[in-house]
RNA sequence: GCGCGCAUAGCUCAGUUGGUUAGAGCGCCACCCUGAUAAGGUGGAGGUCCUAAGUUCGAAUCUUAGUGCGCGCACCA
């Protein structure tokens, strides 16, 4: 026996206590348990950064995420779903710095190294456990107990094996580089990192005068022109750079009182800027500009320096800095076509550096001239600016330039720059450092081979952001000069300076001479809380030694560095099993992986980070490098096969969700309010899931009517008549587990498709075709379309099929087969619809399945629909004729009821008849012989099907376009105009009589068949008709008498069940009915049709006037007055 | 600056390989139903498919250019 089931359903309720029934029931473990043995359906889980708290935007990963693994696995693979949990690195350490008000290296060094990495570990404990909650609540299906951690000692000891792999292999390399450097955090970036921090900001532009000297070393009077946004960069100046090719003006500014040099491109711009005249006095090309020596605008190390020289290659003495150089790059885009050269603090301009070194002998070239130190502020060589922030001084620079006439020109300028990805308010600089990279750019081409394979959704991904990505790739900096990250694994002989890579804390305890475990035995003794996992963190793991193998008496010590943290989860294919240290197997069994997806801006991310490991490591068999020890032979796509990239989701303002702007609600009121079905349902019905999505409070609450209660309504419907007739499967159908159409046709009453009604017929049919039609969708990880077909079929059951059922379902005789028919489809029907949108709306889907199946079959059914197989849609039980035909009849009754409105006919008023028109008569004989229906539905006597109707309608024949285009193509004007121009009425007789016509376009015959014509079909004016794609409905609006008294009976009715309603009927009580009025016509019709308003409104006595002890509802029938009396018979 | 994407009804969004009358939901207006009922349903109004040029017999759809928005990239000196 079903439960009762309430009409008035509040999901977040039901929801938490299907929670509690999957946790108890351990369902999620048994639907793996099912699948042992299965294909394996491969999902990775991106660690979510266990930094901050969820927002709706992380509600809509989790539920794709958790959408395809339900999927397959209901499809017979066995999907296991492991979480994961991304702890490491820069956001965990800001999120502590902010906690502590602290923000420098030097205060965390101040702080303490250790106690900070305590703090560290709780923070991302803390947040973990949020994550967590949110995960269970959406209902995300994901192994939490076993998550891999990424500072879990077997995370990092796999990491540290591929980090030795790609050490040995010299592809980590240490290298003194322009890196961008986060001055206040002590640390370089990655591209992907530096990458998200750009913001527009504006900064200072200066136009500044370097003075060209002469042979003798003096000031010449005319000035080089160079203009640069970095003023602090200018006390650094080693170079000024001009294109050889390019041409340059020397003009003269009078009021200004100098000569300057600028490309002669720009003399009308920078005229323009300044607003005064400039004078050109003579011409040059830049290759004449090169080589002379300027005064710098800072005389910090020209005053010791200036006059060096060093002996080039070609033997002979030169300047070493203060000279122009030809640079290639430069451009008269902006500027003045003359670009100062600091190399300390630019990629290109480190390169020319490199490059003028070399045209020095060994030892004789420049040096690197830096001002600046690590920490971003300027050193003593920077006289006044020693110990001050460089961006701070900006100001104080333009002022001095100004103050020795060196400024020509100020201005603001906008641009991007970049800022600390975590620290907002830390502008980067880019600084030359010594850091470790991994040589991505060698395996350039190889990711992009291995890119091209990877399904991608959508797919512009792959040759346009990813692609281009790659395209440009520049090797990995890897190494941070932080505290909480995975540590590098190399040890550096600290008196010859050689390393080697370690790929495990076992193979460097089996170093001789193993050292230096004292600081964790002292701190785990002091807190025997500590994780041991911090043994191989710093500051620990630093503390570490062991003798040198490359100098006798020497000491191993390892490199303060850590690493990126996007390196971490980048190995999290490998990492999250411990490979190859541990979990050999499980590694074999799940690489690569079917299925991941994460949002857009992880292509530089996690995307990127895993493709890029993957390719580095596992390279690619059709290439000839051997495969580690892998069980799967190791063609590209790897580490993943198909990717859907979601769409960034904005706030309800458009705006990026932010904290700071609180655009968004917390995902946990929306469970309370909507719950997780409603969200689920929006996200993945709304659009496809790579759009960018608007989040959108208004669009959650509506997926509850439009979906979720429209469904839910069908189900109650079907459970109270159930419970009303006894309708009880469990009593006829014995063995079952999922309750398919096999298992349940063991009925006794259960009767086969093709012995019950139409409709029945036809809702199976619309059934199997959505299954089959979401099982084709859902393979090609389509969900929106999905989403939509399985909406369509509930709204076709709700609206038509249970509609249209009613009648039967009030039938007295409990057994009547037709009866039954339908409780069978509607069962069928709902059972079917629970198992369709379980991996969509999970909870839903188990509630309906809970009491249709398990309360009704407790012994045998399975125990979660999560558990049962996707239905896949029954080919022989779709009949798309029937599809099409009872399309065409809803077309036709809504038509009817466009007419009737237009008529101001009510649906109460019975009308003698209507008459429609088909523009295409294919189906009119089917339509013939199922006329009730649509009389039913229009509450009319007699419905033809009008063959000779130009009385009521024109017709238009027109070509289809589709089927002729190809054929005829430039003559299709013609032919329209030909069309156009016939009888519509001739031709289509032609047509009907002889199966063809030909007619003459552009002087030459054309032969049409029916199918070539289309009939479009306009009602006359003057008729109460109504005009669809594809019939025309017209009304006879005159009554009689018969039809007017049937009217005032159904008058009688409507009001009689409002008095039920109103005096709280159970839908199976009897009443007894009086009726008080004055009027002749309504007392007649109320005998003539007794019986019929007895049997509905469950009358079982109908009297003439008051009912003793009740109150009348005075009512208004046309334009009598109307009391009725109405009260419950006890039985 | 370069690249990727987006632009359709008041709002949120669909629109399948180009095809005749561009759809849905919400909102609005008018109604219906009353044995799923603090539900349900029907109809209607509402659209220069961002702009322009082009390809084509035919363009919301394809091409090019432009505008606006989002995102990404970086030799922004």
């Amino acid at each position: 026996m079903f439960d009762p089931v309430s009409n008035s359903v509040k999901f977040p309720d039901l929801e938490s206590r299907i929670l509690r029934l999957w946790k108890e029931r351990r369902i999620y473990e048994k639907s793996l348990e099912r699948r042992r043995g299965a294909e394996r359906f491969v999902f990775y889980e991106g660690p979510p950064t266990a930094n901050g708290l969820p927002h709706p935007g992380h509600c809509l990963t989790r539920a794709i995420k958790d959408l395809f693994p339900r999927y397959r696995t209901m499809r017979g693979f066995l999907c296991e779903r492991k979480a994961g949990w991304d702890t490491h690195g820069l956001p965990v350490e800001v999120e502590v710095c902010k906690e502590l008000g602290i923000h420098s290296k030097e205060e965390i060094e101040a702080y303490g190294v250790e106690p900070f990495i305590h703090k560290c570990i709780e923070s991302v404990f803390r947040y973990m456990q949020q994550w967590e909650r949110m995960t269970e609540r959406i209902g995300f299906w994901v192994n939490l107990e076993e998550a891999y951690v990424t500072y879990h000692q077997s995370y990092i000891e796999s990491v540290w094996w591929a980090l030795k792999n790609l050490f040995d292999r010299g592809l980590l390399y240490q290298g003194y580089k322009i890196v961008w450097w986060w001055a206040q955090g002590g640390t370089a970036l990655s591209s992907g990192e530096v990458g998200q921090g750009y913001r527009e900001v504006a900064d200072p532009s200066v136009y500044v005068k370097f003075p060209l000297l002469d042979d003798q070393g003096k000031e010449s009077g005319t000035s080089l022109l160079v203009w640069t946004t970095t003023p602090w960069t200018l006390p650094s100046n080693q170079f000024a750079a001009v294109h050889p090719d390019l041409e340059y003006s020397l003009v003269e500014d009078a009021e200004h009182g100098g000569k300057l040099i600028i490309a002669k491109a720009l003399v009308e711009t920078i005229a323009a800027k300044v607003g005064r005249t400039l004078t050109v006095l003579s011409q040059m090309t830049g290759r004449m500009l090169v080589g002379q020596r300027y005064l710098p605008p800072f005389h910090y190390y020209y005053q010791s320096l200036g006059d060096k020289q060093g002996v080039g290659r070609d033997g002979d003495p030169h300047y070493i800095a203060w000279r122009v150089l030809p640079a290639e790059f430069v451009t008269t885009d902006s500027g003045t076509g003359i670009v100062h050269q600091a190399p300390a603090f630019g990629e290109v301009d480190f390169s020319v550096l490199l490059e003028e070194q070399s045209q020095f002998a060994a030892g004789e070239g420049p040096e690197l001239i830096c001002a600046v130190a690590p920490d971003g502020k300027f050193t003593a060589e920077a006289g006044d600016f020693q110990g001050r922030w460089v961006k701070d001084c900006d100001r104080d620079i333009t002022r001095s330039l100004r103050h020795r006439g060196l400024l020509y020109h100020q201005e603001q300028y906008l641009h991007e720059y970049p800022f600390c990805w975590r620290a907002e308010n830390d502008p980067l600089i880019q600084y030359p450092r010594r850091s470790w990279f991994i040589r991505t750019t060698q395996f350039q081409q190889q990711m992009l081979d291995n890119n091209r394979q990877v399904h991608w959704l959508p797919e512009h991904i792959r040759d346009g952001r990813m692609g281009n990505f790659l395209e440009t790739n520049v090797d990995w900096a890897l190494s941070r000069e932080r505290y909480w990250g995975t540590p590098l694994p190399i040890w550096q002989c600290e008196q010859t300076g050689q390393q080697e890579a370690v790929a495990s804390y076992e193979a460097l305890r089996n170093k001789p001479g193993f050292a230096g475990t004292e600081a964790w035995t002292k701190a785990k003794a002091a807190h025997p809380e500590l994780s041991d996992d911090l043994k191989i963190h710093k500051p620990y793991i630093d503390e570490i030694t062991y003798d040198s193998p490359f100098a006798p008496g020497a000491r191993m010590r390892r490199v303060p560095d850590v690493i990126d943290c996007w390196f971490d989860s980048g190995a999290m294919p490998f990492a999250q099993w411990g490979f190859p240290h541990i979990g050999a197997e499980q590694f074999g069994e799940q690489f690569p992986a079917d299925f991941i997806s994460e949002a857009l801006d992880q292509t530089r991310g996690w995307f990127y980070s895993q493709l890029a490991i993957s390719t580095l490591l596992f390279g690619d068999k059709a290439q000839g490098q051997p495969p580690l020890a892998l069980t799967r032979s190791l063609d590209f796509p790897h580490p993943f096969k198909h990717c859907i990239v979601l769409g960034l989701m904005l706030g309800e303002d458009g705006q990026k969700m932010s904290k700071s702007k609180r655009n968004y609600r917390e995902p946990n009121e929306i469970f309370d309010r909507y719950g997780a079905d409603a969200l689920r349902w929006y996200f993945f019905a709304q659009q496809p899931p790579w759009t960018t999505i608007r989040y959108s409070e208004q669009a959650i609450k509506d997926s509850i009517p439009e979906f979720l209660l429209r469904l839910w309504n069908v189900y109650a419907f079907f459970v109270i008549y159930a419970r009303i007739d006894g309708f009880d499967p469990a009593a006829e159908a014995g063995s079952v587990e999922q309750l398919t159409t096999a298992e349940l046709s063991q009925a006794g009453s259960y009767r086969p498709a093709n012995l019950r009604s139409e409709l029945d017929r036809w809702i199976l049919s619309e059934l199997n075709r959505c299954a089959a039609a979401v099982t084709e969708l859902m393979d090609a990880f389509d969900n929106y379309n999905s989403a939509a077909a399985i909406s369509e079929f509930v709204d076709a059951l709700s609206n038509w099929y249970v509609r249209r059922s009613r009648d039967r379902f009030w039938r007295e005789d409990q057994r009547d087969p037709d009866k039954l028919d339908g409780y069978w489809t509607l069962y069928e029907c709902l059972l079917t619809t629970s198992k369709l949108i379980a991996p969509f709306v999970p909870f839903l889907a188990e509630a309906i399945w809970q009491n249709l199946a398990v309360a009704e079959f407790p012994k045998n059914a399975l125990e979660s629909v999560h558990l049962c197989d996707f239905p896949t849609g029954d080919a022989a039980a779709i009949d798309r004729d029937l599809s099409a035909r009872m399309a065409l009849v809803r077309e036709i009754v809504s038509q009817g009821r466009a007419a009737r409105v237009g008529a101001k006919m009510k649906v109460r008023q019975p009308l003698a008849k209507v008459e429609v028109i088909l523009a295409d008569r294919t189906h009119q004989p089917w339509l013939t012989e199922h006329v009730t229906l649509i009389a039913d539905e229009l509450n009319v006597k007699q419905v033809e099907f009008t063959q000779q109707a130009d009385q009521y309608i024109t017709y238009t024949v027109l070509p289809d376009l589709k089927r002729l285009g190809p054929r005829i193509g430039k003559r299709l004007p013609a032919l329209q105009q030909a069309i156009g121009d016939a009888d519509a009425a001739a031709l289509l007789a032609k047509m009907e009589s002889d199966g063809h016509l030909t007619l003459t376009v552009d002087g030459e015959p054309l032969r049409l068949d029916s199918q070539d014509l289309k009939v479009r079909l306009q009602a006359r004016p003057g008729w109460a008709a109504a005009q669809g794609k594809s019939c025309v409905v017209v009304l006879s609006t005159e009554l009689n008498d018969n039809l007017i008294a049937e009217g005032w009976a159904r008058e009688i009715v409507h009001v009689v069940q409002t008095a039920r309603k109103d005096i709280n009927c159970q839908y199976t009580d009897r009443i007894a009915v009086g009726l008080d009025t004055d009027d002749a016509n309504i007392l007649a019709a109320m005998v003539q049709f007794a019986d019929y308003i007895r049997s509905e409104t469950l009358a079982s006595e109908l009297t003439r006037g008051p009912l003793k002890g009740v109150s009348p509802t005075e009512t208004n029938v046309g334009a009598a007055a109307l009391r009725t009396y109405v009260k419950v018979v006890k039985p």
